[in-house]
Parts: C-alpha cells; structure tokens; sequence
DNA sequence: ACCGCTATGTATCGATTCGATATATACTGT
DNA sequence: ACAGTATATATCGAATCGATACATAGCGGT
C-alpha cells in the first residue's frame, strides 16, 4: 500500500524520498519511517513504475513513468478488497478525486459497511464483558467505549462524506 | 509491546495462544496475527517470562513465571517514552489497574500532552495546505480535519479519565 | 449415520514496516 | 565564524502482517 501512496503523490509531479514521506505525515494518519520508504523507492524503481532523475544538488528526484501511470490506475479502479486495512482505505480516500463520482460512493459505502459490521460485533463483546465478573476492569471497558465511539464517528464522518459526494453529483 | 500485553494477560491466568489472540482483538483496536503471536510466545518462553503447562487437548496453555511477573512490573513503572506509539499506549491503558493512582493520572497527563503537541502542529499542516492552491483536494483536506477531530476525541477522553481518577482518589 | 460447515487451535513463510542509527550537506540565527 | 537545526539518503535487525497449511471439535441438516 505504501507504494500505491507513493505512486498517487509521484503521479502529480516528481517527487524526492524526504518529500514524500513529509507528505504522507502531513495527511494526519501515517508517519512512514524512512525504513519503508527507500525500500519501496527502490521496489517501484525496478518495476519501472518511477524513474530517478537528477534532482537538485543531493535530491533525488522520482517521476512516474508510463507503466507506473497504468499501475496505479489499475490498482485505483479495483474494488477494494474486504480485508482492507484502515490505513489503506485512507490512503485509497487521499486520491478518491482519481475515480468517478459513482465509484466514489461505492468505496466509502463498502467501508461504511465494514465499520457498521464491526461496531455491532464491539458492541456485543462490550455487552458480554461488561456482565462478566472476570472483565470488569475499568480501563479495559473505558477503552473498549471509546473504541466504539470512535467507530460511530467514523461512520458519521463517512455519511458526511457521502452526503457532500451526492449533492456535487446532482448539482451537475 | 505484544510481550508487555501477554505478559498481562497471562498473569491474570494462564492462557492459551488462541484466546491470547482473541482477548487482544476484543479490547477493539488491535487485531494481532498468529505470525506476531505464537513467535511473541516463543521469546517470552526462551526468556523464561512465561512455561507451557500441559493444556487440554490440542491447546497448549502457558503461565506466568516469577521471572515473568519481574518482567511485567518493570515494564508497567516503567515511564513511557515520548515515541511510544498509539498502540502501546492503549495496552499500557488496559493494564493501568496494576499501578497506584497518582502514576495512572502521570501515564494520562503524559499522553495527553503528547496529543495536544500533535493536535497543535496537524492545525498549522492543515491552515497552510488549504491556503495552498495545489493542496486544495477535498478529500485529503476531509482526511486532515477528520484525523484532528479525532485527536480532539482522543484528549477529551483521557481528560474524563483522569477526572475520573481524581475523583475516586479523593473519596479515599 | 454421514456430510459439510464453521469455530478452534498451532504453526510457519515471505514480505512489509518499524525504529534506530550513520552520514553528510544546507540553512539560520547569534 | 560557529552552533544548532532542518534536510536528505541509506541500511540494519527486529517486529509485525497476511496468507497459508494443517488438524480436530462440534453442530445442523438430510
């Protein structure tokens, strides 16, 4: 997935390793370490998927090639798959402005279902530890809630999301 | 830290693999793999922090040694560092029973600090991204802000948790 | 009684990612 | 002129993931 990452930020213009991982930090939810990132540079290099070019001074500068441009259209327009990680759906949503309207929404209701699934389950081993004399520990409980909250507005935040998505839609 | 979490778990009562992954999937933020487990139960065993007992059938469950129990206290007095991940501190939390209050409220303030540092520079990020004409996608913009709202969460809840702490403190 | 499905359980493999560290240059303030 | 900080590339070992293999238990349906 961090190459997908990398491939979308790339695509816009060239970029060099440093920038790139300022780039993913910024967006809130990762902070790559430089440990994955130069790996992955030198992955994506050898699949011809990027090309270094010079760069300035001791940059150096990545730019996408043509086969790199199929690959990440290839991997944007495939559905995501149901074991996705949190982490991936967040970076599949930082270039969701690469997909039509239509798919757009295909992708935030897929996740929405997955959170609502995974809320109801929270949910029922809350309930089952919360009456079990062995679980009762405070914080354990305390950390099981706010796990579930912050599900819920995760889905909130998705419905907003959908919402706007809907309204840009029928505005055209 | 899965060490640190086994090592808690397994000194309430003695465990096998299985419900070792499942007791951490169900405090709701951290599914852990096998391929993370059952190595994790190896290196504890060869470091005699934990001994396999008999088990029924095909499980093998394994208790806490006195050795283990060492280990276990040294970590949890232990102050977190200031790069201690999100997750850690989530088991940290899920074991905060074993320490006094005042060390508890020391572990709660620590973190909340480390959010409010976090929240503040994700704020800059983010006033300067949406003035910038190239960063101007709604989707990376939604990320930015619904990552921060979530950070908000995150401190307003340890605050009703340490609210909570001071209060049972001084009912004492 | 038999079949298939699901849950339970242990285990390992390769690939990915992390966290720490090394090294070096550019810029900034005093 | 100098120190300190930000920028930048790189690599190592260890932790973790995700997939897979394998095997038994238990249960529902026919």
């Amino acid at each position: 997935m961090l190459d997908f990452a990398i491939l979308g930020l790339v695509m816009e213009r060239a970029r060099h390793g440093y920038e790139l991982k300022r780039a993913l930090g910024e967006l809130g939810f990762w902070k790559v370490s430089f440990g994955s990132l130069y790996p992955a540079l030198r992955r994506l290099e050898k699949r011809g998927a990027i090309e270094a070019t010079g760069g300035t001074g001791r940059r150096k500068a990545y730019r996408i090639t043509d086969s790199g441009r199929d690959i990440f259209a290839t991997l944007m327009s495939t559905d995501p798959d149901a074991s996705e990680t949190e982490r991936a759906f967040q970076i599949r949503l930082a270039f969701l402005g690469h997909l039509p309207t239509d798919r757009r929404v295909q992708v935030l209701e897929g996740r929405r279902a997955k959170l609502s699934t995974h809320l109801r389950s929270a949910r029922e081993i809350f309930i089952d530890a919360r009456s079990n004399t062995e679980n009762q520990d405070r914080y354990r409980l305390a950390l099981m809630e706010h796990a579930m909250a912050t599900t819920e507005s995760d889905i909130a935040w998705i419905d907003g999301l959908v919402a706007t998505e809907r309204r840009v839609a029928s505005a055209n």
